[in-house]
DNA sequence: CGTTGGCACTCGGTATCATCGAGTGCGAAC
DNA sequence: GTTCGCACTCGATGATACCGAGTGCCAACG
């Protein structure tokens, strides 16, 4: 498609740009050891570059900029994910050295970890509560009528629900219905939940029917996402405005998750642009890594950033950080 | 300390800022229906206040700011909270009206309907663990030397630590554990642990020892915080670098809690720019309310907007939105 | 004596214009 | 096919002028 001199123009300007975030010109990149010809040359080579659609210029006196089909070329050409810096990497070793406790800390943690290294925003998507099994489910009366579900699931996440009755119920009833769910779910997934389970005292069977119903209704708990960085994700625009749309889709938990995940059903791991597929983000990449637990891949990391953001290091920093978080809640 | 007029004119120029933006002019003020002086006097007057600190001037031939002082001054020379917009105040009254679930989402919520109502940053920090009541304590083995406590409160929240042992146990032994400990801490708060309660079958003793020590030893869980609103924040300032500080200190959950409480202890329900304490917050004020459950103040909302916003607007909001939020958490 | 009108003055913002220079496109030479 | 040379473009920068909102001050006024 592209000649490899051609390729080479566009790599050298994409990474000058990416650098300087100056429109780059014919001058700078034959001064790059990797093309070795003339200004003239290369600007021959630009114009086709643009008639092609892979650059453009602002102005008609000004240098040229990357598209987004130019980001993705160079994307795509990438061979190898890049390499680290040596205190990043060292960075992210000793954090999964001593990361421990909770699961919801953990996940945050990590989605600052990964935006500090990336000096990006960065988003963590947990592990979907269906594919853990359940450890214990433990039934707590807070009032007469309202009843508190708590299911403990085996990778430490905890999925709770409220449960409203229509009556008022007494304790041992709970206590009854409270052994009975976890006779019924207690190493199951959350997926298999088999609604048919009430058959017992018929005090209990409604409250059983109930909560079991909230967990087949998919009334589950939405996936817990956890964005980092922010703040230097501002730092990355010279216009509020982009900052504020940027912040607005941040903002909505549910349209993140749902971004990443579509990004990675497409079988990408950079989204550029438009390719995003929300118009707000036309100025953001998305650079993103399914993560595995025991071997089955269940969530997802991401680092956002505008298009001109560094794609190797971003590229490499995702890898290894999603790397890094599956061995650690693999093991537990 | 300031007399009418003065009030007066500082009052307009307070109120004709927030709306404009712009430095306020002598004639602008002039025109103010409560000040019934020509320019002239109102240039003579400014130019007191401003000798006196009220007031600034951006540049020799611009209209006047307020200062910090300046606001302070509208702020308590506010004596009617205000009233909101009757959209808004509707908005509120739907929101508790429907309002239902977890306690985590309602608060994630009402911070989403404070900032949506002021148009400016939100907070609210939830009630403190402490002060529920237990209402079940139960310990999960989720593998051989991990247990996960899991501590449901009387409020809905849910308290969790995992617990590392020394040595593997076997779930005879935790169940025994778990039994002890309900029995021990149901009905108290976790403030009112009391660390010696390990009198029991040896094999369990060290776990629950554990288990408590884990509670007095203020290892507790750090406050929920929730903003709400930040894509709002970011308009209401036209510099990014602004917008990035505020970002940052937003990020800190820890910073946050501990500005409201503090904002709150110094007596203030506003902390106008550097009264903040916070360096980055100078071109920033912070509207704060606490709310009470079941009598007891325990929990605090704030808006966090530019120095220039609408206060008489935010406090309404602030106010109304804290009585919502305590009477829906008192009933459950 | 406080208030007001008048007036000279300041100075930021905007528009105009010239200049500069990085960068382009293209035709001619290599 | 590549390179050199050159005319051209056009944004950025800076100087200049002008406008007008706003001020400070002084003199007049009730």
């Amino acid at each position: 498609m592209l000649d490899e001199r051609k390729a080479s123009i566009l790599r050298a300007v994409v990474e000058e740009y990416i650098q300087t975030a100056q429109p780059v010109g014919s001058r700078h990149v034959a001064a790059a050891p990797e093309v070795a010809v003339s200004p003239a040359t290369v600007r021959n080579e630009m114009a086709q570059l643009e008639t092609d659609g892979y650059l453009v210029q602002p102005h008609t006196s000004a240098g040229r900029i990357p598209t987004d089909k130019g980001y993705r070329f160079f994307v795509d050409s990438l061979s190898q994910p890049g390499h680290l810096g040596a205190p990043e990497t060292q960075l992210v070793r000793e954090f999964f050295a001593k990361a421990h406790g909770e699961l919801e800390a953990m996940l945050a943690d990590t989605s600052r970890l990964l935006s500090n290294i990336t000096r990006q925003a960065a988003v963590v998507v947990g592990p979907p509560h269906e594919v853990a099994t359940v450890r214990s489910v433990q039934l707590v009366s807070l009032h007469p009528r309202v009843v508190l579900m708590v299911i403990v699931l085996s990778n430490g996440a905890i999925d709770k629900h409220t449960i409203d009755l229509d009556s008022d119920i007494d304790d041992e009833s709970v206590a009854a219905a409270s052994a009975r769910l976890n006779e019924h779910l207690v190493g199951g997934t959350l997926a298999s939940v088999d609604p048919a389970a009430a058959t017992g005292a018929p005090d209990t069977d409604a409250l059983v029917a109930t909560a079991l119903s909230v967990l087949t209704d998919d009334h589950h708990d939405p996936d817990s996402v956890f964005v980092g960085g922010t703040s230097l994700m501002a730092g990355s625009f010279d216009a509020v405005d982009s900052v504020r749309q940027v912040l607005t889709i941040l903002e909505e938990q549910i349209v993140v998750v749902t971004l990443l995940r579509d990004v990675l059903d497409r079988g990408l791991s950079v989204a550029i642009g438009s390719e995003t597929g929300m118009e707000p983000l036309s100025e953001c990449s998305l650079v993103v890594a399914p993560y595995s637990v025991d071997g089955e891949g269940v969530g997802t990391i991401g680092v956002l950033g505008p298009t001109r953001m560094n794609y190797p290091q971003a590229l490499a920093a995702v890898a290894v950080v999603s790397r890094g978080l599956g061995h650690r809640l693999s093991e537990g």
